[in-house]
DNA sequence: ACGATCCGTTCGCTAATACTGGACACGTTT
DNA sequence: AAACGTGTCCAGTATTAGCGAACGGATCGT
């Protein structure tokens, strides 16, 4: 239990991440698999259903829809986001495939803003996955600095999602190299199997602050397709976020 | 400040509200906002930071994609919403109009999943209108047991969000009646000038679970299509979504 | 039909802590 | 260079978070 200042908070938000787990549970369940007392859980439980943040539904608790609230609010708050959903939804349907605007938190990638392409993959929103092994991570990782990424590293390590992910530090730095000196990044089932993706960063003044990024079955997402009528397409519009953004 | 068992929940949720207000603020603009002290909301701050509830960046604070997260989890974790995702896909597509399905939560009506069918309206998902003035707010309100809904409209009153809000407790109570006999609902700018919709009650065994519903321009939203061929379509999925729900 | 058993909720109690006010360090501005 | 502004840290105390036991209501099995 890592320094957390205000411990109350922590514990209800342990109360909120059992909850995601199970979808729904009782008092007296939730008490015994936090280690706490039912009548803990039980306060904390009516302070999160007053805010909005739990739902009781006859003693049977669930997560409330405020959440999805909070979370939009807070997404649309970000200039990069606002800007970022008009050419996200375009680039989805120029390229019949899923589109998404990735955007780095906590060494992670969040995927921010997703539009799904009629056909695409659904990519589920506010999902995170390791920086390391997926085209739009690596495109935001790609324009740090040498030390960032050696401290990325090396505290998170590379952890093998598929049999294709970069798991040597020596050969992710080199693919990162490439990637900034062209902008364009690449996945070929590195994250999850069969599917690929591209993606350009998004640079604003102060750094690279995301990665627009197209993702896909293997099958669609090969030859000149993906080399060339992708990369183009994703190009454009990142520039075009780019443009956006800067006045 | 009505009983929150919880307090320092309480106030980190405070601290979570300004911010969703200001979307990006100082420890001590916060402070000042919420009427406590610097090192009080500083302690709140790094607790949701270390959740992800909240992201630093340079000493300014705003709210973490984490609420994205589990927002979309707690969504997801709902039966219905996660059997109504094809269906408001398919509603969408084939009227070319912003489809949802609506959920009701804490006396209103919250816009649970959403598809926009190319053209159609943008809708937040997430937000909250009020029952009485929406499409499906009435659907879900139609079902409910008169007592239920006196006590509604006790509460909550009716307030006017344009000239055609139904402000009447009668007049609601009539308009109810006709729409539970037809298990169909309209709105033709009650909520917002110019914003029509068209929305069916989704039933389940412990009654009424929420609403489809169609949203569009009052150009577009009139004549035979509003009266008749958005109904019939909304009607359709309504019923796959109960079918799917029952098995 | 009726205990037995489970659950959610309520109620004191006490050790733990959430908040205050003040001091510190750092960056920018005047 | 000094005066402000900021975010962060520190000690003290009134507050309270969490515990354990008891209550009342529902559900189950017999």
């Amino acid at each position: 239990m890592t320094d957390y200042p205000v411990r109350a908070t922590r514990t209800s938000v342990r109360v909120i991440e059992a909850l995601l787990e199970v979808r729904e549970a009782g008092v007296t369940e939730l008490a015994e698999r936090l280690d706490l007392s039912k009548s803990a859980v039980h306060n904390h439980l009516v302070t999160l259903e007053r805010v909005g943040f739990a739902v009781s539904d006859g003693g049977r608790y669930r997560l409330g829809l405020r959440f999805l609230d909070v979370g939009m609010n807070a997404r649309n708050g970000r200039d990069l986001c606002r800007v970022a959903m008009a050419e996200v939804d375009a680039l989805a349907d120029q390229t019949d495939e899923m589109a998404a605007l990735v955007v780095p938190e906590f060494d992670h990638a969040v995927y921010a803003v997703a539009a799904s392409g009629g056909r695409g993959l659904p990519v589920r929103l506010g999902s995170r996955v390791p920086l390391h092994a997926t085209a739009p991570g690596k495109a935001v990782l790609a324009s740090a600095s040498p030390s960032v990424i050696d401290e990325y590293i090396e505290t998170h390590g590379l952890a093998a999602l598929t049999r294709r992910t970069t798991t040597s530090a020596a050969a992710l730095r080199e693919e990162l190299s490439t990637i900034g000196d062209r902008g364009l990044a690449f996945d070929r089932g590195e994250a999850f199997d069969g599917v690929r993706s591209v993606a350009a960063p998004i640079r604003s003044q102060e750094g690279t602050a995301g990665a627009l990024a197209v993702v896909g079955p293997g099958e669609r997402f090969s030859g000149k397709r993906l080399e060339e009528d992708l990369p183009g397409l994703v190009l454009t519009h990142a520039n075009d976020i780019e443009l956006a953004l800067s006045e």
